[in-house]
DNA sequence: TTACTTTTTGAACGTGCGTTCAGATAATTG
DNA sequence: CAATTATCTGAACGCACGTTCAAAAAGTAA
């Protein structure tokens, strides 16, 4: 046999990414095999190399357009007071994380399995987003408002915490996660205070 | 050939755990081949098998230890005020963690290869401790010096913010592991206050 | 209808996997 | 010393891996 009823590289494409995404998370990359992918796909694993050349490219893929996305996706406004940046940017991290469980999960725990100059790309973009919590952190420490020693430090404790909330919290558990976001934002923002 | 010059399972069993730790924490369960943790030990992959029915039960066994060691360790006196406490549970945390990155990196990121009766055993494990903590949270809001809406969702943050340290901290860095105890102690005797 | 492009199959490649085991050698015991 | 036990080797098992590619079918355009 050959070319199937139906495709097309617009619909087997993002499936392709899809399957990958969810797979890698699930079972992990190493674990995860090509053939496993094409068949949750409907596909052989020949038609895979359609779509990636190979598997180390379809991870870097995956963690790139997730860093990315977050990157694109938080708004500070340096005009508004520190603290309301900083609530703006608690609920923006646990909303926008809880979204996307699968891509957080695999931009954490697959790190290793990326190239040398693959991984330095994916870090250099976390660093960007850290540097955004920290410039809040900064300019409230300059307007008095906030108390932190180090504010490298802080932002990599408040990201640690809030990030966390994606491997306990469910849907449909005793809280919601508008409650769970509030008590955090008042954690973080006593811990700053 | 046969035994080996000086061969004794005294010596080789702890040399089979170390190799497989270290090599697990550096590539992944998946990725690590039963070969490869032999020629790390310096024998024959067979060899392996005098120490372990299988592969699964050398992850099992690493991860179970590491949690009974923590758990043996960590201490709290009820008697103290719930601030002592608290504050002797995050320098606890972090110079026990410290000292075992490889530990801890495995018993959270190699979770999902265990078999659901092992992961339970493991996760059961994970509770006590994460109950040690909970109890100084819930004994300092009874005795009204902490004030947390729920003590539950403030253990796990503050787990999440404390292993985080050992994500990026390095010993000869700009600051001692003592300094940054002592940052992660303000901002968490803050978040709970 | 014909010519061309896009997409997939299915087989094949060499490689490495976890695990088993008979046989051989070293250490220990008496 | 001889007998026994502990430890390891080396080969083998069937299986799955990532990747390649010629051939074939489906879609598209004229």
């Amino acid at each position: 046999m050959a070319r199937t009823a139906g495709s097309h590289s617009d619909i087997t494409g993002p499936r392709v990414r899809d399957a990958a995404l969810r797979l890698f998370a699930q079972g992990g990359y190493a674990a995860v095999s090509m053939r496993a992918i094409a068949a949750e796909v409907g596909v052989q694993a020949g038609a895979l190399y359609n779509y990636t050349p190979d598997k180390q490219s379809l991870l870097f893929d995956l963690m790139e357009g997730h860093m990315t996305e977050l990157l694109e996706a938080v708004r500070d406004d340096p005009a508004l007071p520190p603290e309301a940046r900083l609530e703006a940017f608690v609920a923006f991290h646990i909303r926008f994380h809880h979204a996307r469980p699968d891509a957080v999960f695999i931009a954490y725990m697959e790190l290793r399995n990326l190239t040398d100059e693959n991984f330095a790309r994916v870090e250099a973009l976390r660093r960007r987003y850290e540097d955004g919590l920290e410039r809040i952190l900064r300019d409230g420490v300059a307007a008095g408002v906030f108390r932190v020693e180090d504010t490298k430090i802080a932002t990599l404790a408040i990201i640690a915490m809030l990030t966390g909330v994606n491997t306990w919290f469910r849907e449909g558990g005793r809280l919601s996660l508008e409650e769970v976001t509030a008590q955090y934002r008042d954690m973080v923002r006593r811990a700053v205070t």
